[in-house]
DNA sequence: CGCCGGATTGATCAGTTTCAAGGCATGTGG
DNA sequence: CCACATGCCTTGAAACTGATCAATCCGGCG
């Protein structure tokens, strides 16, 4: 009955476990038909949905960039996470999402209806777990971001934020942001200017080298690793 | 089948939807049998779990409370959240605890073993639904952490502590708190002195008076929520 | 009553932000 | 094809917020 590959992880009682291990589920479940109903396409900077919207739809990165955040009043923004190729976002269990979700370049996503998903996880147990588990990656991300937002220095940050881009998105060794720095800051609770400091401090010390600005090399990993605290 | 009093607002098709509204399940169910299996005492400063310890139980604080806190090499401690009587807390989705839990003070909770619970969820939609919102619920609130960490100054920070306290503990206009200063600091993203140089300037424009250190009456409500950004 | 841990308060310091100027790359139109 | 405009990034100097270091102070408890 179930389509998920997440068997073994999924901590259900399960008639059936796969051998494969999958923390994060990173694709709708292709052998689901009907669930990826269409293809959407956003331009740069183009909102796909705003804080406290109705959530009618779950999303996941075909190509692109995406950022979700959350805003002050006076325009302070806190991004809360990058959505790469891949990833999906837009999920919640509440009626209204609870950031707002941005193309950072121009982007192309998959979407779904959630009324759909949840009919599925309605009868399959192994759907309803997925979207626990989904959630629950999240969380699990906010609790580590929590830590880096409340107590790591700049530097600490920075070179955080450089070994996580490097394992999501470097190819050919080289790591190609899709994002500025100001959202990169908005991002790591700095302002852009602090960023591109500690940036330049760590080209300096032969850490990174760059092929413009957006474009990066990790020279020395290991280190940024020993200062990511 | 279902005793969830969540079925209005869990997003499954359910087929007789009762009419109260509860955004965030405050209590095992006490129409599930056997769901709450036993209590445990932890005094002041025990450890319940340890971040990265297989998770066995899921907690529902009876009374006291509980801080749950990531570390830092060098001791720098950043608390995700406070546990007070009502909240349920040790839930996670994968296999081991993501932070460490400790009682702040005496403590009692009501546990359940983890399986068991599991077990529930793999027959009980109802019962899936709710994990996956108090996943959610968690969530939700650590993203509007992120955003208070992240882009809060320290009076916006203390604000916004005092009125989720005022909101969650206080009894008779009073908010008796049971963490330190240093407690509240380290969920805060802040040092213990600005925490207390905070209270000390609210206490001066008479916004709170205290009844020793950790019982503060809040006096005006409206400025704190003004400064809440 | 005195002790002790926690809280307050003060003075100084450091890290990050803010304000400001200039540079570099990209793309567009002459 | 080049000049220029634009937006993003870098860099510098000064200001500021919050951290650190260091004394007390207070209150609860033995």
């Amino acid at each position: 009955m179930s389509h998920s590959n997440l068997a073994n992880v999924v901590p259900f009682p399960r008639s059936a476990p796969s051998a494969a291990p999958c923390v994060c589920p990173k694709l709708f479940r292709a052998s689901a038909p009907g669930i990826a109903e269409a293809e959407r396409f956003y331009s740069r900077d183009e909102d796909i949905y705003g804080e406290c919207e109705p959530a009618e739809y779950v999303y996941q990165v075909i190509s692109g960039a995406v950022r979700t955040y959350k805003l002050l009043n006076d325009g302070r923004r806190q991004i809360d996470a990058f959505h790469l190729p891949g990833d999906i976002f837009g999920l919640v269990a509440g009626y209204a999402h609870r950031v707002t979700a941005e193309a950072i370049i121009d982007t192309n996503v998959r979407i779904m209806r959630r009324r759909t998903l949840e009919a599925i996880a309605g009868t399959d147990v192994a759907t309803a777990c997925d979207l626990w588990r989904m959630t629950a990656d999240e969380l699990r991300r906010a609790q580590d971001h929590m830590l880096l937002l409340g107590r790591k220095s700049a530097a600490e940050r920075v070179a955080a934020f450089l070994l996580e881009m490097d394992r999501r998105l470097s190819t050919a060794g080289m790591v190609a942001l899709p994002m500025s720095r100001r959202d990169i800051g908005d991002y790591l609770g700095l302002t852009l200017e602090t960023v591109s400091r500690t940036l330049s401090h760590l080209h300096d010390q032969a850490i990174l080298s760059f092929s413009g600005a957006r474009h990066i090399v990790l020279l020395d990993r290991a280190r940024l690793v020993a200062m990511n605290a």
